[in-house]
DNA sequence: AGTCTGTTTTAAAAAATTGTAAATTAATTA
DNA sequence: TAATTAATTTACAATTTTTTAAAACAGACT
């Protein structure tokens, strides 16, 4: 359930990186570590973790650099970054804040309100760790890894953009999609499509599916409703 | 930019509401002030503050129970909550996180460290302005995402302009707007239409819901009136 | 009452937005 | 490469929203 949720722990004191290795395994999360910030923006780039723990205190570079470092990475816009900080360095909650972090853990560390505040976090952020891929709605079941609808049992087939357009829209029941940010989603930014490109794109989901799913609110955008 | 965002400050003793309410007016927020849980949490549903600073140990209700009935109301779901608590309760830190707070904040309260906080906060929740997603006023409920409004449980549509308009008004029920700041608000700087049309759409909202909400104040402009 | 100023109401014109079928182009697959 | 499928564009119809215009109304003031 819990398992692909990757924390990269950072700190020098080889100590503290067990510790916290060892308590945060204990609860299901996969975690790697870091002795330096340098290691830790390659491994943060690779392993794209959902959170990274970060020493403010390092040799080299100190944490709130590689905070700074890590926000600069847009894959890694979104992590969330939690400081470690001893409890006396009231300093490091302004830079830290600033530099975007979204909390900080002070030393000394007691596990339960470890893993508390790093459950606490992820809850806040929307991280769960049913990496659910299947999207079920009613008469409408999406699996996303398969690239398969079925309505009401029957596999019906969406193309490639239809199917993008799908999932987008049944994210958020009932939130109302843009045009923008339909294009911006489902094209990508940059790609120039013509007016009429998106109305065809949701014709087809409505005759795939069954018209009355897809409502249009004009001038606004549109939103799956069931 | 600041000016909207309001929050509300929850602590029984009235030396560090007035302590909290001089420095986050200092920065420039609206700060709103309650001293016990029941009317913090009457005043949170009335004016929908972005941020709920809100002390743990307080007589009759205590900060995690306000907390946990704060979360379980749907117009304050996203709203960001954080507790003030003495320095050594870490037990606060546990059951606070968990009853749905986004922070803490310990006493004894340094000014510079609370704004930056507040401010690290709010720009992490992305809340420039009024990001909230669901007013509620009464009989009246407006869900921004949905884009779709409520009367007494009924469903009503409003076109682009008339919901927006409805929006401003209702952002600051009782406040009179110009016509200039309806015409800049709604209809953007720059483009140019006649008189009429605002009182068109006036009263168009009218119509839709109930003739009493918005009144005019003749020669300066439009107000709503729950 | 008459006049002025500003608002409300209606109806209709104008503009904007969306829906649809068919044609075209691009991409994929056999 | 031809055949097939998907994606996009076109051109127009249908619809909805927004704006304008004009007449009626309301209150304040002479």
């Amino acid at each position: 359930m819990k398992d692909n949720i990757k924390i990269l722990v950072v700190d020098d004191e080889e100590d503290i990186l067990e510790f916290l290795s060892y308590n945060l395994r204990a609860e299901g999360y996969d975690v790697i570590v870091a002795d330096n910030g340098v290691l830790a923006i390659e491994l943060a780039k690779q392993q794209q973790p959902s959170l990274i723990i970060l020493d403010v205190q390092m040799p080299d570079m100190d944490g709130i650099t590689t905070c700074e470092k890590i926000r600069e990475i847009p894959s890694l816009k979104e992590t969330v970054v939690s400081f470690l900080t001893a409890r006396s360095e009231d300093y490091s909650q302004i830079a830290g804040f600033e530099a975007g972090a979204d909390d900080y853990i002070t030393k000394p560390i007691r596990p339960k309100v470890l893993v508390s505040r790093v459950k606490a976090l992820l809850k806040r952020r929307g991280i769960t760790q049913d990496t659910n891929s299947i999207i079920e709605l009613g008469d409408i079941v999406i699996d996303k890894e398969k690239h398969l609808t079925t309505y009401k049992g029957q596999e019906v087939i969406f193309a490639k953009k239809e199917f993008k357009l799908l999932k987008l829209l049944i994210s958020k029941p009932g939130k109302v999609f843009t045009r923008e940010e339909i294009l911006e989603k489902v094209w990508g930014s940059g790609i120039i499509v013509g007016d009429r490109t998106i109305d065809v794109h949701i014709r087809k989901l409505r005759e795939k599916l069954a018209d009355h799913y897809v409502k249009t609110v004009k001038g606004v955008g549109y939103k799956f409703e069931y």
